[in-house]
DNA sequence: AATGAATGAGCATTCATTCAT
DNA sequence: GATGAATGAATGCTCATTCAT
């Protein structure tokens, strides 16, 4: 028996996982999931009590994961990497291997008690980049008038990043790529817009 | 009564907008809306036909100004701004009193006729850039190998303002400074980054 | 006041003719009588306490003048007339009167306490020309097998008059001959008819 | 469960047959079906998906049936029946079982699809009944000065054979023999009362 | 007296959850 | 264990009726 319950669990946690993805937490149907997953409607509530407990059964282990590795103490780590750029990279190895569920995490999840983990991380990362960038620009010279400005920062890059693993689900290869270029990129579009003197007025 | 009807006429709208915002267009809730505006149910609809209607009554002001802003005709603009610029320049001049209805009709406006405006602007933006980066990157020798990069940069340029503008509502000038800071930080943290070995290798 | 008060009462029963003939009672909108009658909703309830009330207001002088007339006890007619052809007769006559609540009442009335007055109408008819016939059939030596005939009849009647009241709506001379002609061709028809061999065999 | 669902099924089928003939389509209560159906609201929504679904459920057959039977190719026919006879046999072969679920579907469908039933049946004998009669009329010498009177007589013929039918629901012997008393005796009622000198002044 | 804004129960329909089998 | 029928509260919306002004 308990072969067959893990069977059909499988099945549910599967089919959780399509509709989930494709309509987030809120707009999920728990009928759907149990058509899918080729059981009755009411077999499902013998292995989940609703379609929170479900919706978190799912997404605990990764989102354990993930703010264990991403929120942990980053001075643990022996090696020196830019604290950023591990952030970063730590993002994208946990993709590898979790990738729906992050993203439903990040992208999905509205309604769930998950509905704060982009926020959160956003906030990690702008913290992350405020103790590491601090120093370095003082070293440059630059003068950060604003606080918020790594708020913005943190954003954005989450922004591009998820961009790139929802577009790229599943293509690692390109995945780097695309954050590797993305980063340059940010770098050169403006490094050339720069040189334009009205672009400059205009950011006076 | 004319006086009482624009107080309650404000409450519908300010709850209203809180639920859109909180919710989404789908999920928002009339019943909630009523409730938080301190009226019954069958009193909203003395104001507003329709839940379509409340929504639209919101934003269409911010939308109509906004999609002739940003999606009328360049070519018509005399002066020789890089396009791009101007659009960021335009959407920047967007900000004033409007940006939670902003941010709903970007965000939260999914099932309503404005649930593709924000994906519209980013396929603006990322026409834009292309258009006007081709031939620079070229002169840069810079090879662009996934044009998909464009659509990121032009999304995380979005996510970016936007944030901005959620944050500094009415606050012309420090709008202006966090997209001056925006700009030239993503560019120089890269460039600081560019020099780590550790993190140019992590982007191999 | 009094006088303006009877002035808004005749306006509101003249828009509640019109809402009650057009949608008959169950659909009638008491904001559309009271918008109609030039007053505010509300007051309409200063002069009437329910729908209902309106509604038995209009047509409760017209339904006690008819059913006084067409119920009341024939005998007591000195000229003596066929008692069908009479009822015929005085539908006619009552028509010519109070053409539009006679309609609403017999047409129009579902939902209200008047509901059953068109079936109540055609039992009085049945009732009269069993009454009638039964001696002068026997004369004639027709036999009826079956007594539900007379009600068939009856309401045959009723719907034909109504249709020619509900079609030439004020046009007493087109009333007269629609229905003497409607009498007449009923006879003639199947008189036509009878010749028939396949007809006839038909209806063995 | 098979038999538990037909059992509630055809209970629907009742209470929602009640509740047609009482309150016609368009005012009849979805939760009151349900209620005298013994079931609660939502549970109905598993046998119909819709008011208009359940409704054209039960109508579907006996539309499908009668409107093929009626408004179908008569020229096709073989026989030489006259036209009309040959409609109203065909309305007589029309009783069976399904009177109830007719008389709603010409009589209380009013917002559904069948809502020009009667008057297109009505319509179709009123033109059968010109076809036919104009010539036979004019070898009679008798003369019609309102066409409208063969749309009176149509409906009355309507009236008459749906109240038989509604009566004698399954008792085709009753159904026929009352049918041909009712044509023999419109034509006889009115043959005994034209005698009558004070009845025919009254259709002068 | 009169206004029309406000109420709240009603409508058809959906869906997470429970329960009889 | 499993089924899927059943429940009932929720949705957007309407409208007869009441109430503050």
């Amino acid at each position: 028996m308990q072969y067959l319950k893990d069977e059909i669990k499988s099945s549910i946690i599967s089919a959780a996982l399509d509709e989930f993805e494709e309509k987030g937490f809120n707009d999920a149907s728990i009928r759907t999931i149990a058509r899918n997953a080729g059981i009755a409607t009411g077999n499902l509530y013998r292995y989940f009590n609703s379609k929170e407990e479900l919706f978190n059964y799912i997404m605990e282990p990764v989102s354990e994961r993930f703010t264990g590795l991403i929120f942990g103490d980053f001075k643990a780590d022996a090696n020196n990497l830019p604290v950023l750029a591990d952030v970063v990279d730590k993002i994208m190895s946990f993709y590898e291997k979790d990738s729906r569920e992050f993203m439903i995490l990040l992208d999905k999840s509205e309604g769930s008690v998950y509905q704060n983990l982009k926020e959160n991380l956003i906030d990690l990362i702008e913290k992350r980049m405020k103790e590491e960038l601090r120093s370095k620009l003082k070293a440059e010279g630059i003068i950060i008038a604003d606080e918020f400005i790594f708020h913005i920062l943190a954003s954005m890059l989450i922004e591009g990043i998820l961009r790139i693993l929802k577009q790229c689900k599943g293509d690692d290869r390109r995945i780097r790529i695309l954050i590797s270029q993305m980063l340059a990129l940010n770098l050169n579009y403006f490094e050339i817009m720069k040189k334009d003197p009205v672009f400059s007025r205009n950011l006076k």
